[in-house]
DNA sequence: GTCTATAAGGTGATAGAC
DNA sequence: GTCTATCACCTTATAGAC
């Protein structure tokens, strides 16, 4: 919306996230931002109140897209077709944003859930898992929905050892992801874990 | 083998795998630590040398019992049963760690990263995960087995807003884990992802 | 919009007394 | 083993010139 200046700001987005994601927000300092911008510190503060304001600009925009995505699914029933086209719409959302994004929220969930924007998107990922089981769902099928999500997000770097391109790190992640939601009983474990409790 | 001080060592490292899960390594500050423990910062210094010992210390534990595993899953055959042993075993170890520990790794992939015994920790999971599969495994078969990985060692702290304890949340983890391994085809999703390339 | 200069504060770490 | 006192360093952030 109206982002008509020199680009310097998403210039720092794209570079604070790229470092975010690569050393953590925290080992992230301005004076780094600034040097790989060739700019001094002083300069992003014209562009960011604070460093914070640097991270939740980034978070707000994801946090829009899934806002979106998870009012389209409060409309439609309640089905296994509903909720693979909920990680359809997820995953291509994730794609969509700087390839570091996803990495960064994801590896760094105890940053996150300090700052105010990133406990908001934590909570829509809570509700996005939600929508992706029945309310009365059993143990193993809420943790289905969790790696589902997870996986349709985050399934590029977690393959990056792979031979493989992003786009089939990509359809790999999302076809295991609308696999662990289709409500399969799966191969049905001959009876593996009794509680080895402590 | 031979810890009979005062257990401050101990108590220093419960005080900081709590803190360092919470907050995050490089939030966590010395000042915060000793604070906690009702000592002051100097008197850390007398059992780690430097903060990061202290991270050390840790991952070494880990890293002894991980070791474990991968050497005795080297010598048994490569078949379904072996993989779903190792992720039991895998399992049982993380539950015997402090509550916090694998939740600390699993959300500071990044701080992990830039610690010599951190990127150790990281080979061995690469390690233990490619024993999951067949070493020519397809692209969705890696990502089970990474995925089986980590619903094994966290599942506890994924469902952690679930109605249930902490051995149902475990037990729960260390079933899906079995059955991502299992190596049966799934229900087969019917053609879903097509390569949505950017 | 970007700069120089600087303030104010927290950090990891050390020296040396007890 | 733990303390007080202190160090050098780096950080976020601000003031004001250009």
């Amino acid at each position: 919306m109206g982002e008509r200046r020199s680009g310097t700001r998403e210039r720092i987005q794209t570079v604070a996230v790229e470092l975010f994601a690569e050393h953590g927000y925290d080992k992230t300092s301005l004076r780094q931002i600034a040097e790989r911008l060739d700019v001094t510190k002083a300069a992003l503060y014209y562009h960011f109140n604070t460093k914070e304001d640097i991270v939740v600009s980034l978070f707000d925009d994801l946090l829009a897209g899934i806002d979106e995505i998870v009012t389209w699914g409060t409309d439609q029933p309640q089905t296994v077709e509903t909720r693979q086209e909920l990680l359809r719409r997820y995953g291509r959302l994730t794609r969509e944003r700087p390839k570091n994004m996803m990495r960064f929220i994801q590896e760094s969930k105890t940053t996150m859930q300090e700052l105010a924007p990133g406990e908001k998107l934590q909570c829509r990922f809570r509700t996005l898992s939600a929508m992706l089981h029945a309310p009365d769902a059993s143990l193993a099928e809420q943790l289905k929905s969790t790696l589902a999500l997870i996986t349709a997000g985050a399934s590029v770097f977690m393959l990056k050892d792979a031979d493989a391109t992003d786009d089939e790190r990509y359809d790999a992640g999302l076809e295991l992801a609308l696999e662990l939601v289709s409500g399969e009983p799966g191969p049905t474990p001959r009876k593996t874990a009794q509680s080895t409790a402590r």
